[in-house]
DNA sequence: GGGTTCCTGACTTTT
DNA sequence: TCAGGAACCC
């Protein structure tokens, strides 16, 4: 242990010494936070704390598994496996199934994905008879997940005239009853949504103070990752299990939270201090993972943000190259652009494809992306997106599964019981969930009383809603005497969902029949699995909420060397030694939507902030001048995040002007060799950027002065410069420039523009960033 | 009730 | 562009 205590620098081993008490620990990006977290864990044991009384809530469960091998090998396995370590979701998802007989639910309770919740509120507001333009159910589902994750029950929605209102204004009055709906419809299914396993685990903890003195007693240190992305909810339940010894740690960075519009609440950070008393605090502040020109040119742009807290991050790492910035035709350019320029690092700096990640702010960029790492051959794998337990073949399955294990759950039912086709249609569906909604049942059932009930169905039908109880009803037998695995495996062969695929012979129909294989391949995995481990039994209900909670994250990685590609969001706490940000354009990043409010601007600002931070060694940005977006072609401007970083870290390598005009001739040109030669710097370089020392003090100076929040609404646009062609303007990057051609209305002028500083041939910006000069 | 075509909204990010 | 739901016809 001490061995592993002398590798730590002051401040991360101050931290990892810290026994008890509340602390937090302000990490930067790259600081070694994860470390802290590990060696303390370890700490605390080799001081003889019992792993039972350890709670540790992580990101992914895959970063506590990580973490939890780490640990076995310092203080060894037996006592590491007793430590209790997990996404919050997870780990309260086994203590809601421990205590659910309290809350009204069995054991056996379902976990609603999003899809499952969007189409139960699309049946809610069809049964209402409202209007789906008005009532959209997206935009329903996350008013009522707000409220969740708010602690807003329905009762206090009632009481709550405000909230009534600010509804009504968005003329959605009904929302209230949509919301009692949803609610009430989930229990009668024995399910829980997602943001249910943390308002329920509030409603455990405040409605029998002796199950709270219990885990109170249990969890005598509770360690909290990635704090800045809490929500209201999840705050409530570690402020409530740590009240009583209060030794809690609580480990992020401000300026890394970028969860806000799931209910991330940043105040839960920057508050800690006065909802503890005698908070010890922790900053570290030296990053060990990237180049000095890759932290300072982050710094540089986080500094723009007003709400912070007081940090400076800095390396005694290798100054390392500029940040590369280039400009693209559009994004299949930038696709093949990537892919050459990650095939050329690879040869020059031998490196391995996992070493290369391609980061997008949206999913839907990723496809000119892979296009291009096909061409070349450069296997990939995306993360997220849609995940393999999304897909349409896996969640019927699922469902079979789901339902065998709660017969209640309805969207399973819905889902399965005419799929493959069996003779049951919507008509039927609607007789049997009017009867449901009468008798106060679950129309499973319902279908299994069928003779009793005199519906007016006609005996056919009845027939096969009876073959199919029956067949369900053998399965749930099965299920208590074979494995999660051998169940499935009977499921997917009786039910003839592997010969529905087989019809139709398709490259996708094929495909459909590997993933439900590889889903078999997963069962017996975590079967196997679930045997090693001590308090768990491999159920069909426990695959069902490990399923249910995995992210894509939480995959095995594969023995495949893979070039990564992943929205920031997902990339947070991963590092790879190139980083290509691509897609870097206004209304894209930031998105069209945050570009309003000053928090939600800022909010882009620091996930910009983390996608630079992941690169160890070198980041490339990469933007275009069109792009397909909704099938069209849309002309792009770069991104005011571009212009943030402080140019003294960026090189601008703009191609040659006759380059566009040769890919778009023959493509290909570039697939094969990029001639450096056509490259050219067109930003003179300024001396160095300084070291550490003299200027960086001056700076940590500047910088710990906490800058006040501010909540005053982002400044209002410059106004409109009237432009003509043939005018002179000046753009704070690009420079002078003459007005070639004017094109737009309103907001969305915008001013074809020759650059002759800056090696930029023309391009397309809008005259809001424009300065007219005369000359 | 089943199958096909037509239409619409998605491109913000996810446990 | 494209997936998934609604509408339409058999």
């Amino acid at each position: 242990m001490q061995d592993f205590i002398a590798q730590l620098n002051d401040a991360q081993r101050e931290a990892v010494l810290q026994k008890d008490g509340p602390m937090i620990v302000i990490a930067g990006a790259g600081s070694g936070k994860t470390r802290v977290l590990t060696y303390r864990i370890a700490y605390l044991m080799s001081q003889g704390v019992d792993a039972f009384t350890i709670l540790s809530l992580t990101f992914t469960n895959k970063a506590a598994r990580e973490m939890k091998s780490r640990i076995a090998e310092i203080v060894g396995n037996s006592e590491a496996k007793n430590l209790w370590m997990g996404t919050f979701h997870s780990v309260f998802a086994r203590i809601l199934r421990a205590e659910s007989d309290k809350l009204g639910y069995p054991s056996n309770f379902s976990i609603y994905d999003a899809q499952d919740s969007q189409r139960l509120i699309r049946g809610i507001i069809k049964d209402f008879n409202l209007d789906k333009d008005v009532y959209k159910y997206k935009q329903v589902l996350s008013r009522i997940s707000s409220y969740k994750n708010s602690l807003i029950t329905v009762k206090a929605y009632k009481r709550d005239l405000e909230l009534q209102e600010a509804d009504a204004m968005a003329k959605r009055p009904r929302l209230g009853e949509i919301y009692e709906e949803y609610v009430e419809r989930c229990f009668k299914a024995d399910a829980m949504d997602f943001d249910d396993l943390l308002l329920r685990t509030n409603e455990l903890l405040a409605r029998y103070p002796e199950v709270l003195a219990k885990y109170q007693n249990r969890f005598k240190y509770i360690m909290v990752d990635e704090y800045q992305d809490t929500n209201h909810s999840q705050y409530l339940i570690v402020k409530a299990l740590s009240d009583r010894f209060q030794n809690i740690c609580v480990v992020g960075d401000d300026a890394q939270s970028i969860y806000a519009f799931r209910g991330a609440n940043i105040n839960n950070i920057l508050n800690f201090q006065k909802d503890y008393s005698d908070v010890k605090t922790f900053r570290l502040e030296q990053n060990y993972r990237s180049t000095k020109n890759i932290v300072e040119a982050a710094n540089s742009v986080i500094e723009k943000n007003k709400t912070r807290l007081e940090k400076v991050v800095w390396t005694a790492n290798d100054q390392g190259p500029r940040i590369r910035v280039n400009r693209l035709i559009n994004d299949a350019e930038e696709g093949r652009f990537v892919a050459s320029s990650i095939f050329e690092n690879r040869m020059e700096n031998q490196m391995r494809n996992s070493d290369f990640a391609i980061l997008y702010r949206t999913n839907a960029q990723s496809r000119a992306m892979e296009d291009a790492l096909r061409k070349k051959d450069i296997p990939y794998r995306i993360y997220g997106g849609l995940s393999f337990y999304q897909r349409k073949e896996i969640k019927d399955v699922l469902s079979y599964l789901r339902l065998i294990a709660n017969p209640k759950d309805e969207e399973a039912l819905i889902r399965i019981i005419n799929f493959p086709a069996r003779g049951i249609g919507q008509t039927t569906m609607d007789k049997l969930n009017l009867a449901a909604n009468h008798y106060k049942r679950s129309m499973f059932e319902i279908i299994e009383h069928l003779e009793k009930l005199n519906l007016d169905i006609n005996k056919g039908i009845q027939t096969k809603l009876k073959n199919f109880n029956n067949m369900i009803k053998s399965f749930r037998v099965m299920a208590e005497k074979k494995d999660a695995f051998d169940l499935a495996e009977i499921v997917v062969k009786k039910t003839g969902l592997i010969q529905e695929m087989k019809k139709d012979g398709t490259p996708e129909g094929i495909a459909r029949i590997e993933n439900i294989e590889e889903l078999l391949n997963g069962i017996q995995d975590f079967v196997e699995g679930q045997k090693e481990i001590a308090d768990a039994t491999g159920s069909l209900s426990e695959f069902l909420e490990d399923v249910a909670l995995a992210t894509d994250l939480d995959k095995e990685t594969d023995e495949v060397d893979r070039v990564a590609l992943m929205t920031i969001h997902l990339a947070k706490g991963l590092e790879f030694p190139f980083v290509y940000v691509v897609g870097m354009e206004e209304d894209l990043f930031p998105s069209a939507m945050s570009v309003n409010s000053r928090s939600e601007l800022e909010e882009e600002r620091r996930l910009f902030y983390v996608a630079l931070t992941r690169a160890e060694k070198q980041a490339y940005l990469t933007y275009v001048i069109s792009r397909y977006r909704w099938g069209k072609l849309i002309d792009a401007e770069p991104s005011r995040f571009i212009e943030e970083i402080d140019e003294q870290y960026l090189d601008f390598m703009v191609p040659k002007d006759d380059y566009q005009f040769r890919s778009f001739v023959n493509p290909d040109i570039f697939d094969d060799e990029i001639d450096k030669s056509n490259l050219r710097t067109t930003k003179p370089k300024k001396g160095t950027p300084p070291s550490k020392t003299e200027e960086e003090e001056k700076r940590i100076r500047r910088l710990r002065k906490v800058k006040p929040q501010d909540n005053s609404p982002a400044k209002p646009r410059k106004p409109i410069p009237q432009l003509d062609a043939g005018q002179w303007v000046e753009h704070q990057r690009f420079g002078k420039g003459k007005v070639l051609e004017v094109k737009g209305v309103g907001q969305d002028k915008k001013a074809n523009i020759d650059f002759q500083i800056g090696g930029v041939k023309s391009l397309l910006l809008k005259f809001a960033k424009l300065k007219l000069i005369n000359n």
